[in-house]
RNA sequence: GGGCAGGUACCCAAGUGGACAACGGGGGCAGACUGUAAAUCUGCUGCUAUGUAGCUUCCAAGGUUCGAAUCCUUGCCUGCCCA
């Protein structure tokens, strides 16, 4: 039913950062295989940020390799965690949602997480299950489980205790929660990020002193966003979202540097890292990019965001679906002599810039170019010829099709 | 309850009566260079009109003044300290 330890194992530890303890995971996996018992393995999620982004899959993909290797996989939505919101020094509580808005967000969790997870075998649980029916005295209970000493263990509460700044008793709770939601779904492995490291003790400790046998914890590393530095993550704006469209997906996978590219390739697949490096970095990245738009978007979407972008990009043609097409008509020249317009009205027509004064701007730094030609006169006229469409370059990365008809036919 | 510090453009942050659409940094955009890379260099970065202008901005509402982001009043919000 399971392959061999030591196979599993290879899988499992592939891109992880610890594993606490890791010759505890090998008796469970050996234990699981002899009793034909799947193990545990749990990863919450916040329920209020719903649109998952690469980041987010490396824990995911890791909760596939358990799946592929056989072993139970829940995916736990913190709505009730959610409330509080994990303690970072500026944490607010923040409002509950409603069940119709949790529900929501599951939906899309859904969607998402899907084209990576098997539904068939996929647990998701929410805690507010176990948690909102739990009254004053079972909390009470639950923190007597706990001491403050161990609490102000985790960093950032040692750091804010140290420097005098406010810690509010509800942040002690999510970890504890956190912690407790372990104990309810009898984890044998909770997977979380290095950030997490904290709140997956907590639940070792809590179960153990629930009497069961304290979960694996096995931390991730956190997948730096586009910039290359910080952790990927929606507020920070260097994201790629699984629900971005196929070729801005490709487009913000393609302008990655190349050391952060071998990175993605570490934590988002399976590839063999020398083999990679030993390509041109362009054409790792270029199938990188095709790879991950394909896993989100379907093989056809990322043939066809390849190829788009080539030819953008690479032999720079003005490609063959521009981002706008803008049809004008005769009545737009009322008054006037012909079919002229002046290239500033003209970008506006496009709707790709947002003032006449950006618009200005990048006529002045040359980044206009109609029909192969550069426009550096804001003032220049433009004469629009019908049946022939125009074509409109703005910057690197923006195209334009403009089309006159004469309101005559 | 008392004391103190503060709220400035997407973010951080200077400015404390006129030359402020507001220094600087980050981010973003554009140009050069390239592999649409990244890094680097240069420019731009409120709106409208464009040779020197107008308009809307510095938490909110009032006020003082020829003139306020800057002073006063009130309110809202944030942080710290003492109770």
């Amino acid at each position: 039913m399971f392959p061999d330890i030591d196979r599993q194992l290879e899988m499992i530890l592939r891109g992880t950062v610890e594993v606490i303890q890791l010759d505890d995971l090998k008796d469970k996996l050996i234990r699981s295989r002899e009793e034909h018992c799947p193990l545990r393995v749990k990863a919450g999620f916040d329920p209020t940020a719903p649109d998952l982004h690469l980041g987010h899959t490396v824990l995911i993909q890791k909760l596939k390799h358990f799946q592929m290797l056989g072993h139970e996989v829940i995916f736990l939505i913190g709505d009730f965690t959610g409330m509080i919101g994990d303690p970072s020094g500026v944490s607010e509580t923040r409002p509950p949602l409603t069940k119709e808005q949790v529900l929501a967000n599951a939906k899309t969790y859904e969607r998402q997480i899907f084209k990576i997870l098997d539904p068939a075998a996929t647990r998701i649980e929410f805690n507010s299950r176990w948690m909102s029916d739990m009254k004053a005295e079972g909390m009470i209970e639950l923190c007597s489980h706990y001491s403050v000493a161990r609490m102000l263990e985790r960093d950032d509460f040692s750091i804010r205790y140290r420097e005098q700044k406010p810690i509010r008793i509800h942040e002690f709770l999510y970890p504890l929660i956190q912690g407790y939601d372990s104990v309810v779904l009898r984890a044998d492995v909770e997977l979380g990020g290095t950030d997490q490291k904290f709140n997956l003790l907590v639940g070792r400790d809590l179960q153990r002193d629930y009497g069961q046998r304290p979960q694996t914890v096995i931390t991730m590393p956190l997948l730096e966003g586009t910039d290359g530095v910080r952790k990927m993550s929606k507020s920070l704006g260097n994201y790629i979202a699984l629900e971005d469209p196929p070729a801005e997906m490709f487009g913000k996978l393609m302008s990655i540097s190349d050391t952060l590219m071998l990175r993605y390739y570490e934590l988002l697949t399976t590839d063999d890292l020398d083999q990679i490096k030993s390509q041109h970095p362009m054409e790792a990245k270029l199938a990188l990019a095709e790879r991950l738009v394909c896993q989100y978007h379907g093989e056809q979407a990322a043939r066809q965001a390849r190829w788009d972008f080539q030819q953008r990009f690479q032999t720079k043609e003005f490609p063959e679906h521009p981002d706008v097409v803008v049809l004008l008509c005769e009545e737009e020249f009322a008054g006037e002599e012909g079919p002229k317009m002046g290239i500033v009205d003209l970008i506006m027509r496009t709707g790709l810039i947002p003032s006449k004064s950006e618009a200005r701007r990048l006529v002045a730094q040359g980044a206009i170019w109609l029909d192969g030609a550069k426009v550096s006169d804001p003032h220049a006229e433009v004469t629009l010829r019908s049946n022939c469409p125009h074509q409109l370059r703005i910057g690197k990365r923006k195209f334009a099709r403009i089309e006159w008809r004469s309101g005559t036919g």
